[in-house]
DNA sequence: CTGAAAGCGCTAACAG
DNA sequence: CTGTTAGCGCTTTCAG
């Protein structure tokens, strides 16, 4: 492994025959105020592209206290959704010349404190959280050394920029699908009540059940955390208590509806009568005996809008909206 | 936004009354060798923790003409296995006090190139990728200047250091399984054989096909590439070539695998006989009415191993052995 | 229009 | 045992 030590400013100076400046501010795109002549700017240009010269980032960084570096923290680079949303900003930063630094918490406090310090101590220029965590206290703090801003998980009910998913709105009208051939059953599978989708998603629940004109029962309502056994304990109980499975189910999560699908199937009700619905679209839904009506984030426009927003926040630029709730798209399978 | 301008060495020196020198040392750990006052060293460190002063990355790097970071490129993070590996290496990274940058290249050369570039501008201290090339010409020429590793993927028959899975050796035992009920028709749908991970696959099937005595029909093969409606498509032309589902079938990704699904979904042929075994392992195949036999990559230890060379290498260790193929872990539901 | 020079914060010789 | 000093490669005044 040859050391072949970069070229660097300097060394393209003396090779055109000009100081190290002039090379600068041609290629930080200053030759108009600066009004250097177009020849100098060209022959400049042709050093640079013969020895194919590419500045130091660190030592850009290290003159301009920027690293040109954008932290994203998320639960879980495996969860469909966010590896969408890190996949589609990682395009955007790094067509703006930012490097995006991508980090789990894996749904741990304590964790995500430390990647998050981890990534400050990177300098980062700006941090874009899916937190875990109950109390917004640790980045408001933060706020006073970089933009903080919040993705698909609000913080309690952290004033700091937010951008995530209408899951309220689109539960309702998945659930008042879900009972429009009088039914007059719903059951609710979540997660932990904390995490701010949760609640957006039960309060939708709660919303749809009230525009189909049906009275919650309490013993509907059941959550432990996202994880496939708890949809499985979940069902097991709801069999216990009803004798049958429920005529229909919105489960707040796909991973949740994994352990319902599994637990159908394990005791031979994949072809029972049940309306199911479920947050999160995966292709798979389209390939199983059950039709189940699902809710698609869209990671697209969540990338789109946090990045926009980050790059307002790094031009110092006066934020006006900074929540935004963005709709989520329905995918139709019972009708 | 208040720019709170970090405390820098040479101010935690004055505080303490030593020269910076003195502080770097103690803080790199070289206390020992340069045998430094135990008072003097405890109190650098009280200061340090004080005014909680954390050395710039920047200025280390420009100095050391290391980055303290390894690119990782992938062709998609949305993709689970190589999310996973994202993941875990990420992990190991960090605690070790590097940053690992993520980069997808969606399968295109071009793109690969482009981020790759992107991220020999960021000086990446060395480079992991899954590449979608056919010559490794280009990472050849990148070794002069940094180590470069071949994660899941081979290029041609480059003799880069390179991790894997056995692919072939695990299909060919799911295989000859397959056809163990005295089955005497398997297909197999793949993608793109240019990628070393289809020809593994391939060539485990035609391993498993000749374990269990069973000539291979040339219309048996079937690849397009890794995308569902491919799947689809193969197995629409299947069931036009035989007049019904083939009774034994195995697909090379998963991806794939929906494909199949939704089109047996779709012609209400999801109970129909027909034994199906796939790569990849996703927890819904423990949901679906068909019993699918799968393959595992062994994400984890791929993650570890590719990690451990990467470090070797960077500590400049002489690498005897470059070239891992890791057992696949086979899931049996079909027996 | 262009060049000289002063740092950015840190490391590592080299002197004491 | 500790301090001085000269850079790392680039940006950016401030003088020509």
């Amino acid at each position: 492994m040859k050391e072949k030590k970069r070229i660097t400013l300097a060394e393209i100076a003396k090779k055109a025959g000009v100081s190290k400046s002039t090379v600068s501010f041609i290629l930080n795109g200053k030759s108009e105020s600066l009004r250097i002549s177009e020849t100098t700017r060209k022959r400049v240009l042709e050093v640079v592209e013969e020895y194919n010269y590419r500045p130091s980032i660190h030592a850009r960084s290290l003159q301009s206290k920027r690293s040109y570096t954008v932290g994203l923290v998320i639960p879980d680079l495996t969860n469909f959704g966010f590896a969408s949303i890190a996949k589609e900003l990682e395009k955007h930063c790094r067509e703006d010349g930012l490097q995006l630094l991508i980090a789990c918490s894996e749904d741990s406090q304590a964790l995500e404190k430390k990647v998050v310090e981890h990534l400050v101590e990177r300098q980062v220029d700006a941090l874009i959280v899916g937190s875990a965590m109950i109390d917004d206290q640790f980045y408001v703090k933060l706020t006073h050394q970089l933009p903080v801003i919040q993705l698909d998980r609000q913080i309690g009910n952290s004033i700091l920029p937010l951008v995530c998913t209408d899951a309220c709105n689109a539960t309702a009208k998945v659930v008042s699908q879900l009972l429009s051939s009088d039914n007059q059953e719903c059951y609710f599978f979540g997660g932990q009540l904390e995490l701010s989708p949760s609640k957006q998603r039960l309060k939708g629940y709660k919303l749809g059940l009230q525009q189909a004109n049906l009275v919650l029962k309490p013993n509907w309502i059941k959550h432990a955390d996202y994880q496939s056994h708890s949809g499985y304990k979940m069902m097991a109980e709801c069999m216990k208590e009803l004798g049958r499975p429920p005529s229909c189910l919105f489960t707040a999560s796909y991973i949740l509806l994994e352990g319902v699908l599994r637990y159908l199937r394990d005791h031979q009700l994949l072809n029972c009568d049940i309306r199911i619905a479920t947050f999160d679209d995966y292709h798979i839904l389209d390939c199983l005996p059950i039709e189940i009506d699902s809710i698609a984030q869209d990671c697209t426009s969540l990338a789109q809008t946090v990045y926009i927003l980050v790059k307002n926040m790094l031009n110092g630029e006066e934020i006006s909206k900074t929540q935004y709730i963005l709709p989520a798209k329905i995918c139709w399978r019972s009708r």
